[in-house]
RNA sequence: GCGGGUAUAGUUCAAUGGUAGAACACUGGUUUGUGGAACCAGCUAUGAGGGUUCAAUUCCCUCUACUCGCCCCA
């Protein structure tokens, strides 16, 4: 027994070494090399949010179960088949956030904001959970940025939701993006309209696919969404929910359109569209993207919940919202080509060369650092020809070398990466010299850059000249022509 | 949750029932202190576990991950 105790021991340690750590099922890191996407996506976010008047809101990622549950809907997938729930040591049944929505609520009602001069605007981003199989796209942990308008209840609000959803995909240049729009009703035509369809599905209840058939007694609304196409062909006769709206309802939805026309943003009204989540009223509405290969995939989406505030245990306030997901916005970024955000890269390169060159450049590297020089190095690098090499790498413009002579000298190489040529400084006036340096390159680079701008205008007033020239000519024929034709009947 | 495919070096890809190769990348050298080129050398891999076999990276099973489709969504 004991001899097979510690060969045991001894195939989990085995195990345990050979062991390599990977990222949890669904998560995923985001590397250096993707980060500019997301830096720029934030940045638009941002910027719009700030134009908006959408003030930041940042949310727990563990969140009580209830809230989800209460909120989201305990019959929507979300929270039935998805939820990360787990139990605390204190016993408090808590999970991570699935979405945004419940907890910018609560936080509206925990802290009071409903004194707040109305709309109360919200924005929030960050990451959600929801235990999925993971997909192209889909990740368990994936980014979503949202914006809330509490205490609102005319549609403009609605509109401007829009608004900023497509201003937002318009600055990162992905253009293929459709608005499908819906209005599931509220508490007062919603009921008779519920009635209406369940009757119309009970008929061809046979024709449903079975998950349907299950929907149909927990959440009759669901089956107007189903893809299958069995049900799609049921539902495409089914009784439509705008058809079937109060008068409250209908005039929302109707000045919703008005104002759509207005800021001039087109929409496909989708009868079967009525989203996932159990708070929506009135407008529903969904943002989709088609690549190149005609799949759709949905960007983000939104709507009005005029009850949910109540729901969670707050006074009628009516609000409206939508969010979006990061990941699929930063996927979509890539395929469009969007432009990035560059973070700005070290012009300069600091090399050394020995012990005392060594405890040298640290210092001045902070000088440079300090003046507002951005400086790499490798320090931890002997040899200079790597150093070298690597400045090339990185496209360094000044290389700094200070090796065991400079470093008892008090002074540095400086070395022109272009040119190839160097000189020898004294250290107190490095700093200065590297400036004047780098001005002198920028100025140099900018030269080109206006010089190429000139030239394309040149083309461009060519092209535009001659198809003006070209215009003239086609022009004239006809003048002449006309006026041959003109001398011609004139004979007659 | 259901079904299909895949898993070899940091990356892209080879090969094989018995010795696992290349390219790029990385490190060092040719040049004891000078980059972009060339040449040379080095480093690094069969996802995990079990079975069949004299022998498994290869065949079989399980798990895990990735991936595609369904469901759902973002």
């Amino acid at each position: 027994m004991p001899r097979k105790k510690q060969e045991n021991k001894k195939k989990n340690l085995k195990r345990q070494k050979k062991k390599r750590f990977q990222t949890v099922r669904g998560m995923r890191d985001i590397l250096p090399n993707e980060q500019p996407y997301w830096q720029k996506l934030r940045k638009v976010i941002e910027k719009i949010a700030v134009d908006y008047n959408y003030n930041r809101i940042d949310l727990p990622l563990i969140e009580d179960v209830d809230l989800f549950k209460r909120g989201t809907g305990e019959e929507t997938d979300i929270v039935s088949k998805e939820i990360y729930e787990f139990k605390t040591k204190g016993g408090e049944k808590v999970c991570l956030r699935p979405e945004g929505t419940p907890s910018v609520v609560r936080a509206y009602l925990q802290h009071g904001m409903r004194i707040a001069p109305k709309p109360v605007k919200l924005s929030y981003s960050g990451p959600m959970y929801r235990y999925d199989r993971p997909q192209e796209g889909r990740y368990r942990e994936f980014f979503q940025f949202g914006f809330e308008a509490l205490g609102e209840q005319d549609a403009v609000l609605d509109a401007q939701m829009i608004q900023m959803a497509m201003r937002i995909f318009k600055a990162l240049k992905i253009h293929n993006v459709t608005l499908h729009l819906n209005s599931i009703g509220c508490d007062e035509c919603r009921p008779s309209y519920n009635k209406l369809l369940i009757s119309y599905l009970n008929n061809r209840k046979s024709s449903l696919c079975m998950d349907c058939k299950r929907r149909l007694k927990t959440n009759p609304l669901r089956v107007l969404d189903c893809k299958e196409e069995k049900c799609t062909q049921v539902v495409s006769q089914a009784p439509q929910t705008v058809d079937h709206l109060c008068s409250d309802c209908k005039t929302h939805f109707t000045s919703l359109l008005e104002y759509l026309d207005e800021i001039q943003i087109p929409y496909l009204l989708r009868p079967q569209l009525v989203r996932g989540l159990d708070y929506y009223t009135k407008t529903v509405f969904e943002f989709f993207m088609e690549d190149d290969l005609g799949n759709q995939s949905a960007l983000g989406g939104g709507g009005r919940y005029d009850y949910l505030v109540r729901k969670l245990g707050g006074p009628d306030t009516p609000a409206v919202g939508f969010a979006c997901g990061m990941d699929r916005l930063v996927n979509a970024m890539k395929s469009q080509k969007t432009d990035t955000y560059q973070p700005p890269t070290p012009k300069v390169y600091l090399a050394q060369l020995g012990d005392v060159a060594k405890k040298k450049s640290l210092r001045i590297f902070e000088e440079l650092e300090r003046t507002g020089i951005m400086v790499a190095e490798s320090f931890g690098r002997g040899n200079l020809r790597s150093q070298l090499s690597q400045a090339n790498k990185i496209k360094a413009e000044i290389v700094l070398i200070i090796g065991q002579r400079e470093a008892l000298d008090g002074t540095a190489i400086l070395k022109d990466m272009n040119s190839g040529g160097q000189e020898t400084i004294p250290l107190d006036k490095i700093i200065k010299e590297v400036k004047k340096r780098l001005h002198k390159n920028a100025e140099m680079i900018k030269k080109i850059i206006k010089q190429k701008a000139a030239q394309k205008k040149k083309r461009k007033t060519k092209n535009t000249r001659k198809k003006i020239q070209l215009k003239a000519k086609k022009n004239i024929h006809k003048k002449t022509k006309k006026s041959i034709k003109k001398k011609v009947s004139r004979k007659k």
